[in-house]
DNA sequence: AGGGTACAATGACATAAGTCAAAATCTGAT
DNA sequence: ATCAGATTTTGACTTATGTCATTGTACCCT
């Protein structure tokens, strides 16, 4: 038996109620299953796809840390995003066919696979799946907003304090400690997420830890006062 | 006959392949224009739609032009994009049953509203146009890691290079002028959209203007040196 | 266990873009 | 046509963040 091709079953998951299937009945469950891909395991700095490569499958991540990079031309490359358990990969792909960004794994991870195809035509006979999938699609539009409204608005700051929350919340959501947390990514990913320069990102991480937000020591991070954190995220903070 | 509430037919409209229906076949365009809603005059200034209003159909523009504003607690506002003939708004708002952002009109301008709700039980028996919604959802996402590249790794004469292209391509998509344009928005909203101030914004068009890539007068701008505009967009253009 | 490579922290300094202010221009209403 | 308010331009100055350089630390591989 080979982890690396393993049939999804989302029936069974744990994450059931976090991924694609959530508020979706058994029976409907079922009928996903019979059309799932194979279960795909990604290892640390692996990349789960490029750009450029042609789009098969969405990918939901089972388990570990992924990251999004959307290169530039000239070497540049931005961060667009961070996925865990339970999140979609490869929506941006379904636009032109191919993927238009690399999606790297931080952390030894497994994903589901998902023949868009076959994914589309289940749509079609199983409208709360379709229901479903459109709320995605937009929540990731969302998503997108409220990064440009970090990147295009707020101080360095701001953007940091945001960013944990935001982090802290998505592993409360997930039933993991919101108060300590390894971080899975490195300066420079979270600096190139928030339009800034690893140096930037240590340094507010200090200066954080200097003010008894937060206690910093690598990439192990506890947070102290959420609520003074929360405060930071916006202008009005005094 | 009231201009306000004129039934959309799709089949006979001109911009129908710059629009959702675009790619369909005629009996597939007959079919979503008797799910269509109706038309419906914004005139400039107006909105559309607000924060917190409840979702029930989107709205493709039929004329005219319209930015949409995410609001801030602390009372910043980020403009998240600006949409012109053809274009889908109120995608953000699939996710929340609610709209999460403001949509104005900047000239007076007409929509074709449809009804989601119908919308998603057409393409229920509309592969065709299932597929093609997927698509423009996945597009929007697309745009929207162009712009987090733009806001989180570009220099102020970078965005405002790849804005001024952006904006000519789209004229030119829809048989309009990509030379001489006369800009809907303000300074500050361009500001807004690019993480720039308003007198930034201003400087670098007369910079622009001042080493003859643009003619700028007022609203009015001239693309011309399209090539020399285009290289400014990335890093290494000596 | 040790040694090498990647990652992180910190200081000194540079600079792109922001801020504040004044003048110029445009626009729309009467 | 005229005026008032909104928008734009431009200048002088400030500042947040970037850059460069150094040292410190952690982690991985044999």
């Amino acid at each position: 038996m080979n982890l690396h091709d393993l049939k999804s079953v989302c029936g069974s998951c744990t994450i059931r109620e976090l991924c694609l299937p959530a508020g979706l009945s058994d029976e409907e469950v079922h009928l996903l299953d019979q059309h799932m891909d194979h279960r795909q395991v990604v290892s640390k700095g692996d990349y789960l796809y490029r750009v450029g490569d042609p789009f098969r499958s969405l990918f939901a991540v089972s388990s570990g840390f992924f990251k999004t990079v959307l290169l530039h031309e000239d070497g540049r490359g931005q961060i667009t995003g961070f996925q865990m358990m339970g999140e979609l990969l490869g929506l941006e792909a379904i636009h032109s066919d191919h993927h238009v960004c690399d999606a790297i794994a931080l952390e030894d991870s497994a994903v589901c696979a998902i023949s868009f195809d076959q994914f589309e035509q289940l749509g079609q006979i199983m409208a709360n799946l379709q229901h479903r999938f459109n709320k995605d699609l937009s929540r990731e539009i969302v998503r997108e907003h409220n990064v440009m409204m970090l990147l295009g608005s707020m101080r360095s700051e701001e953007r940091l304090a945001n960013f944990l929350i935001d982090l802290a919340d998505r592993h409360a959501h997930r039933h993991q400690s919101s108060v300590e947390m390894t971080l899975r990514m490195t300066r420079e990913d979270i600096g190139s997420y928030l339009g800034l320069k690893l140096e930037t990102v240590s340094r507010l991480l200090s200066r954080f830890h200097d003010e008894g937000l937060l206690e910093v020591r690598g990439r192990r991070v506890k947070i102290l006062d959420r609520n003074a954190l929360a405060l930071r995220r916006t202008e009005t903070h005094n």
